[in-house]
RNA sequence: CGGGGAGUGGCGCAGUGGUAGCGCACCUGCUUUGGGAGCAGGAGGUCGGGGGUUCAAAUCCCCCCUCCCCGACCA
């Protein structure tokens, strides 16, 4: 008799298969307050990981941790007009403390830029001081008009890197050095998202920015999701928090600042990309679990075959779990595995084990193969990356396949309908941006026909991606 | 804020005036275990809140609150 499956299958409901992975594998619960969120151990260990691998990123980058307060006084945001207008609808405010009314009430932070270009501004002096690259892992919060775990959460955890430079060349290129060094390489080696970098038009850009870069991801709807965003804020910030060096020539000068994030919504973004309808699948890179060996049964000397797996495994450095919970039965364990998309599993019984042998068995594609027992570590880290390798490959196929070249409006919207539409910008510059917001469709980045990053959206030939999004 | 829908054990739902139920999950025991185990026995709910009608309200009436989905906003 057929079992009714584990989770809506994406085919039938996308959205609802995203919240039912979230759910059963135990990433997060929605939190008591509209829009918040409750991570997970589970949902945790990868966010962790995520961390480390972008923090070392960051530092290598040259840029160091720092932590700034959660409240800002309100009259900070006011002093950028564009950031203020930006982000005010969406700002927590504190008016009361301390049981009494605040003389000048806090805004819970949705960013940064303010209080640390005021910070800035004290402490950059000279152009020896420069450039001052700044990070902080932090909390912030948005009240967003529509929450979604990990995509879009009232508060969320991000990194966000804050620089101040002495030239507008420096500034910039700090941002494409963050995106591509950072942000892409990190997706693309890490999370094995195949993500387009690009230029964002002057109607997506960040508040007070004057340029914006974006990786943007194709989940497995064909939509696109934002994953990360690096921001050349000119001088506008500086202007605004008096962040100025004397020159070699002793001549007073405004700084070039930048500023670049991502958050927990890379989670979400790994969920819809990798997963399929039985669960999360997580690339051996990024997993806090790469492998759990399991223990079919207690027989035949399969316990004990399987802790020495375990430690040797732990020897090589691999990330192990054991799971010798035999009295729940094989297959609930195995599909619990799946949900939580570890790479590699191991199956130890004693039908196998009788013959020296265990059950290697891939998430990404269910291959089943056999392996002597003493051969499994180090079997295993190859195959680790034999999985790491094909998921990339598996995501970029997928994208592109989903990726149609057009050169209307018109074809470009029904693209969109399944995924990306690759249009000449000089078809969409103009009221063609409008026109596709009537059918919800954005232009998520602008390209050089190289796929190289514009300078400005008015160079020729510059192709503009287009597609739904999260 | 506009348009839809829903609030009943942890989750998913049934229940249109007469003692609050089902499936999954949970606890105990036994038998199981190579793809979501079976049987037996248990625990768990002031039916979103307030008011009203009635001998009697999850159910009918009034008011309020919340949540979800689609859109506008957005990392």
């Amino acid at each position: 008799m057929a079992k009714p499956p584990i989770l809506t299958p994406q085919a039938e409901d996308f959205p609802r298969w995203y919240q039912d992975v979230v759910a059963k594998a135990e990433l997060a619960d929605n939190g008591p307050a509209r829009g918040t969120m409750i991570i997970r151990p589970y949902g945790y260990s990868l966010w962790e990981r995520m961390q480390a691998e972008v923090d070392a990123r960051i530092k290598l980058a040259g840029a160091e941790n720092a932590y700034f307060p959660l409240f800002i006084p309100q009259s900070y945001l006011a002093r950028e007009a564009d950031h203020v207008e930006g982000f005010s609808p969406e700002l927590a405010v504190v008016t009361h403390a301390g049981g009494k009314e605040l003389e000048e009430p806090l805004v819970v932070r949705p960013t940064s830029e303010t209080v640390i270009g005021e910070y800035m501004g004290k402490w950059v002096q000279s152009y020896r001081d420069l450039p001052l690259l700044l990070n902080q892992w932090a909390n912030v919060v948005r009240w967003e008009l529509r929450p979604r775990l990990f995509l879009r959460t009232t508060e969320f955890l991000w990194q966000e890197g804050h620089t101040a430079h002495a030239t507008a060349e420096e500034g910039a290129a700090y941002t494409e050095r963050i995106l591509r060094d950072v942000y892409t390489d990190f997706m693309v080696e890490v999370l094995a998202i195949p993500v387009l970098g690009g230029r964002k038009t002057a109607a997506e850009r960040f508040p007070g920015a004057r340029n914006t870069l974006t990786v943007e991801a194709m989940t497995g709807d064909g939509k696109a999701l934002q994953m990360g965003t690096s921001h050349d804020l000119g001088q506008n910030f500086a202007t605004a928090f008096d962040i100025t060096y004397l020159d070699d020539q002793g001549a007073s000068q405004l700084c070039w600042t930048t500023s670049w994030g991502v958050t927990t919504r890379m989670v979400g973004g790994l969920v819809m990309v990798h997963g399929d309808d039985a669960g999360l699948v997580v690339p051996p890179r990024l997993a806090s679990i790469q492998v759990v060996v399991l223990v079919v049964r207690d027989e035949g000397g399969a316990g004990d075959a399987a802790d020495h797996l375990v430690a040797e495994l732990q020897g090589a450095g691999v990330r192990v779990r054991l799971d010798g919970a035999v009295a729940t039965s094989f297959g609930r364990r195995a599909t619990d595995w799946e949900l939580k998309g570890v790479p590699v599993r191991v199956e130890v019984g004693p039908r196998d084990l009788a013959e020296g042998n265990v059950t290697l068995v891939r998430r990404d594609t269910g291959e089943k193969v056999q392996a002597t027992v003493g051969e499994v570590a180090a079997r295993i880290p190859v195959l680790l990356e034999e999985v790491q390798a094909s998921m990339l490959a598996a995501a970029t196929a997928s994208r592109d396949a989903r990726t149609a070249q057009v050169t209307s409006i018109e074809d470009a919207v029904e693209a969109a309908r399944t995924g990306f539409a690759k249009v000449p910008w000089e078809v969409v510059k103009g009221d063609g941006e409008q026109r596709l917001a009537q059918e919800s469709v954005t232009v998520r980045c602008l390209q050089r026909p190289d796929g190289s990053l514009p300078h400005s959206e008015d160079e020729p030939d510059l192709v503009a991606y287009v597609a739904r999004s999260y």
